[in-house]
DNA sequence: AAATTTAGGGATATTTTATATCCATAATAT
DNA sequence: ATATTATGGATATAAAATATCCCTAAATTT
């Protein structure tokens, strides 16, 4: 069970979109190019992000995506949901009723309990991305990454803005 | 991002030998025919509970497995982990080394922020199903399981055990 | 001793999911 | 007009999940 790569790919450009300046945008060429990754590819996960509402995109040549909210309303969980979808890790196939000894017709009263433990755990990981917002990873990038660099990026970024 | 369905299998079927008496075994056969499960395929994720060292086989006729450890000591963690790898659920593929502006031959002092938040959010999920064992889902199961089921259950295992 | 039943391992097949790539379209900027 | 962009659809390839089958060695039952 591995997460797509896609989720790793969109952390990365929202943690870039989260520092763009108010009203700029950044297209899937950029983003692509600065993290090295396929561009066709990538832009059907940035579509994604769009269609959860996340991005807000522009067209045309200057166009590409920003932020639809502020980066200390994005959590982790809203960008890993829009890319993976909401649906739980572990899915209950109620074998239980499989059980040759169930009077036939027998109706559970309630889910499974190894599914319900199951869950518990789902929701654990969820609990943990969705206490990590985009202003989170923000302070610590900007901390641990080396000024050189984080400045250099984010000129490379806005010669290419929108 | 979903479990394999083997996951599933093998806490059922563990529920199961957890209330096996002492010294008794229950064959792949029994505990497939009990699930509804497909018995070749089944074996295949037994057996991965068998390398895992979390049950011990015997063969022969009156063969099958029984539980290696107290139904206490043995965790959902444990058991998912047999079947599913231990490997954490997002794999850092380190995309910001692809950044165009880092100087060449640069090397990271530690893991990307992406990663290690992503991995915090893997290890409350560990830390959940770490919290469970089959003694906890054994008493839930024996509460919630109508009488009747629960006996028959037994019973029919008990009648196929070695 | 022989026949039966079992776990284990290897090979292979099928289905589903992940990882892409390509193209047509409509909107936007220059 | 021309170039650039996001979007959506179609298609292709690679990898993983879900099996099935067969063989072997060990243990049990007869």
């Amino acid at each position: 069970m591995i997460l797509k790569s896609q989720v790793e790919w969109v952390l990365h450009c929202c943690a870039i979109l989260a520092g763009l300046p108010d009203g700029r945008y950044l297209s899937t060429k950029a983003l692509a190019e600065l993290h090295g990754l396929p561009k066709e590819y990538l832009s059907k996960a940035l579509q994604s992000l769009s269609q959860a509402g996340l991005v807000h995109s522009t067209l045309g040549p200057s166009g590409g995506y920003r932020l639809a909210r502020p980066p200390a309303e994005l959590t982790f969980l809203d960008i890993a949901e829009a890319v993976e979808g909401k649906a739980r890790t572990f899915v209950c196939a109620n074998i239980r009723a499989n059980n040759p000894c169930r009077p036939k017709g027998y109706c559970d009263s309630s889910p499974c309990a190894v599914a319900r433990i199951m869950w518990e755990a789902d929701e654990a990981w969820r609990q943990k991305l969705r206490s990590v917002t985009l202003a989170d990873l923000g302070e610590i990038l900007s901390q641990e990454t080396p000024p050189a660099i984080w400045n250099d990026t984010f000129e490379w970024v806005l010669k290419r803005a929108g």
